[in-house]
DNA sequence: TAGATTGTTAATCGATTAACAATC
DNA sequence: TAGATTGTTAATCGATTAACAATC
């Protein structure tokens, strides 16, 4: 395979999941002033193989250096770049219950570019409430501020019945992404991508394991 | 392969990454009134194939029926009896900022057989104050409450920094099962199990799947 | 009974790992 | 230079899908 179909072509889902981890550390090594990582000592870290990590780093537009391995801060930009976060991307909450809340205040997502830039709920009672300096807003709004602000990707925190009702608002008012916190399947176009948060099904995996260290 | 060895060795993660997703589907179906499913309709509801369903349900010790499908019953019982789900499981929950108060109030953990008998902090501003019916105690306390209340699972909802001193704490005061709902990657002995709830790789994930979808 | 649907085997597909020439 | 480390190809491993006999 050529380095011009490598880089330009889709990236493998595997290797899709794994980015957000290589970035972090990337971040998180030149926040602590480490200049330099090799593929062997970024596998350690992140549990995974050192050929694993070269195959994965060669789908991104970057070179590693033999006998250095790979710069914190060009591995930090390459990948920020082929995910797509070297610009801001806004995001919408819909659900302003107890996770709904507490993802709208997330100092963690702005840190990273994420900018939540409304907070959205059906239930009368909390219309006009603030979380931090977000307004909770009726649903009936959702679409003019998607529309007006370009939103990108809408973060769904309803209860487990709202959701399907949820993500059909979000992709008819112009939303591309979906992050799923809830339980529930989503049935979607094919244009639209969700990523499921798994909380419950995360759990559930992790019933599975302790017992099985049981046995 | 005999039914003796599918039902009783270990199913591969693929198929236990699933299983959750069968469970609260059949759940949901028992809910609504209906008995029965085809591997064909769960497939179309999940978003797989009907040939992964039943090759992941033959994981489980439980059989469908020619011409009428899966009894939603029986794979409701089948599927919690092999995740471990037939008991209450005791967790904790470690950092009470907005995300550790929002997930030790989720109702939903309760509902499906999580048990919250503890949130813990190391923020003396906010020790004993309540979150729900919990009071936040100290971190000095974590390993009694563990051992006293015999609690399998920690979930850690700390800053990213605090997350490995959390995960290490965890681990010594007796958890072996961990959901990590930081961005940090935990370092562990092989034999405590962790599951990443990767919001903000999800976020990550979703940035890099819209700006594909726009070229 | 005839047809629908399961359970399972075999084939395909994709992801991970091993190996090693290229190179700094 | 010699040795460490990358980038890439080929081999292995695991997951998904196709196909079909068994069965209700």
């Amino acid at each position: 395979m050529t380095i011009e179909s490598r880089t330009t072509g889709r990236i493998p889902a595997a290797v899709v999941r794994r980015l957000p981890k290589y970035l972090t550390h990337a971040q998180h090594l030149r926040h602590g002033g480490i200049e330099w990582v090799s593929s062997a000592t970024l596998a350690d870290a992140l549990g995974l193989t050192s050929s694993t990590v070269r195959q994965d780093l060669s789908y991104v537009e970057f070179q590693g250096i033999s006998k250095r391995g790979y710069s914190t801060e060009g591995l930090d930009a390459a990948v920020s770049l082929t995910l797509g976060l070297d610009h801001h991307i806004r995001c919408v909450v819909v659900g302003a219950g107890n996770l709904g809340r507490a993802l709208a205040l997330h100092n963690e997502f702005v840190l990273h570019g994420f900018r939540i830039v409304g907070v959205f709920d059906n239930a009368s009672g909390i219309i006009d409430k603030k979380v931090g300096r977000h307004r909770i807003q009726p649903m009936s709004e959702l679409r003019s501020v998607i529309r007006r602000q370009k939103v990108e990707i809408g973060i769904i925190a309803v209860p487990f019945e709202a959701a399907q009702p949820a993500a059909n608002a979000l992709i008819e008012a112009g939303a591309n992404g979906l992050l799923n916190m809830t339980a529930a399947h989503l049935l979607v176009p094919e244009r639209i991508s969700v990523v499921d948060a798994r909380i419950l099904a995360s759990l559930r995996e992790l019933a599975y394991a302790v017992k099985s260290r049981r046995t």
